[in-house]
DNA sequence: GATGAATGAGTATTCATTCAT
DNA sequence: GATGAATGAATACTCATTCAT
């Protein structure tokens, strides 16, 4: 059996060129940013584009599961964090906060994602985070901070549907808002 | 002075046809369903659905306003009940989940004002719906049942960014952690 | 054989607002003007208007034979002028540059004529212009002003081609370039 | 310094018959031409077509300026003829004739001009008939046998007023009817 | 006769994808 | 491997004409 020839240099630059093109088109115009403009924007023609990625959803879908590098980043470091000594609840509310903040910025994406159908599943990036907020959550509960039927669904289900599109504002009152619902200690002092 | 002479019984018929496909068409495939599609759906000429709405802004506006239409007339009808004795924070907590439901069966409406960028702001129905959530606020602090900081503008936040295209259960379980950010009893004894 | 009925008086009211109302829409958006606008602007509805004139071809038509009518009406007092005394050649260039006048503002007449390939024919007002312009004719040739060779068609050829779509300046340029054509005496004293 | 790379032999080619089917359609149906005509009338998906030209405007400007170009290698031809000996004045009367037929089979091309209001100004072709022309007039009228007054814009009035849809019968008279007008010599002998 | 709602073929244009060079 | 020209189905919208009321 053949070993898998190593990709030539230039193919691992045009690929991360598309990417980054990619991103930034996906973020300016949505999903319905063209594969000509993208290809445009990478300095490449739409034909090497298709090589990398032969289809339109597996490019949206590349540029997803990126963003879901960066959540599992910054999943990791919120967990080293509260090992080495920070409170596991205050990283879990501010790791929440980060990833609306990147959703905002790179807002096409979570568009992206729903008008697409991107996959469900299990992206290796994905189960990274996952492994992260899980013992985030564990520590969280042990402290008891956090509500003990929470589950990582939850998070997901919160950053999924948190207001991207809205001005900071609106997302701040969001998370205030949404916290109390993990948190075991309510919202102090407001009401 | 003349009336305006009522408008055709077939004509009325077929306004109903219309919007009815337009729900469906939309629910199924987003705002991106074709025009012709919904005509088809309808069982009418496109020409006799431009005749009724001359733009696609125009039908997917409608389809918004007759869903806005009902969130009026459900907020009302909590409004209606708190007045004759039930619980303001039972019936506030009653009315997200009514309208939750029945955004998940007419999902896509709510694409479609996102993706029409949909009139910010006052369109008759939603005035009324104002009207009668912020009397449910009222009463409900009044009660020590809400947090005084609540704003009908909390509602909507939530309401738009409700899970609308997820199954029962997680649509039950965001609820459930959410809604603690309104109400000034917290959670209970779950955690 | 029954007589045919005499119209009705409202009838005849609804054509002759019609007609106006051609008029009026082709001369201001040219022969594209909708039949729609066309019947809205006459204060009916569609229905009436195919009545009267069962093809968009035969309103434009109609419109065309009604400018004809001028034609043939100023043909006639230009010959009536020339029998009670004053120079034929005279009449035959005034003529000419009203018929011009009158083509420039009913402009789109011109085109819709081309457009829809007008019948060439023989309407009952071109035969009246024709029979009026030979006589004129005729007497300019016998004055000695007017070439022995011109005839009828000449001048609609001229006519025809008439700039009628420029602004004043560039129409009176064309009468000076044409007249000599025609007239016996050049172009005077100019070159 | 890169040179742009020469353009693909089979895209020339379409090019080309794109040109080519235009011109025929547009002769055939006037301007109102429909784009997928065009397209399969050259043997050609319609995307090919709007790869040249991304606008019906640009491929209708296009074929204008095609039949310019021609107008323009034509007047230069006739500059050329008279520096070397030929009577200015035969090359004028040459030149309109010419034009004419070329129009005539062209036919649609004016058609387009009209319609789209075409360009006012300044091609490179036209510049290149306007200089030319220019020449031909001086000359001409130091030979005293054209008009002092007549100028590069009577011509263009002229061209542009031509019976290029009528037969060749009805065009010849057309030149007799209105090269006088441009002439010192008259029409000679006809009346 | 009048009304105006319904019809549906037609328009210019876009865009993901394929394939010859 | 890269290029970019070609494909063609799809989209929102128009308008002359028909026909039920």
């Amino acid at each position: 059996m053949a070993q898998a020839r190593p990709p030539r240099a230039d193919a691992v630059r045009n690929r991360q060129k598309i990417l980054a093109a990619a991103r930034e088109q996906i973020t300016l115009h949505g999903p319905d940013a063209g594969m000509d403009a993208i290809a445009a924007a990478a300095g490449v023609a739409v034909g090497t584009l298709y090589r990398h990625f032969p289809t339109k959803t597996d490019l949206v879908g590349a540029v997803v599961t990126e963003h879901m590098e960066r959540v599992a980043t910054d999943a990791e470091a919120a967990h080293a964090r509260a090992a080495s000594g920070s409170k596991a609840m205050d990283e879990i509310t501010a790791f929440i906060g980060t990833v609306l903040e990147a959703s905002a910025n790179d807002h096409a994406v979570k568009a992206a994602a729903h008008t697409l159908g991107a996959a469900p599943g299990t992206t290796e990036p994905e189960d990274r985070a996952t492994a992260a907020l899980a013992s985030l959550i564990t520590a969280a509960q042990a402290d008891g901070d956090l509500h003990l039927d929470v589950t990582v669904r939850d998070f997901y289900l919160l950053i999924t549907t948190a207001p991207t599109d809205q001005p900071p504002a609106v997302r701040a009152r969001w998370l205030t808002l949404v916290l109390p619902g993990l948190s075991t200690h309510g919202r102090g002092a407001a009401g």
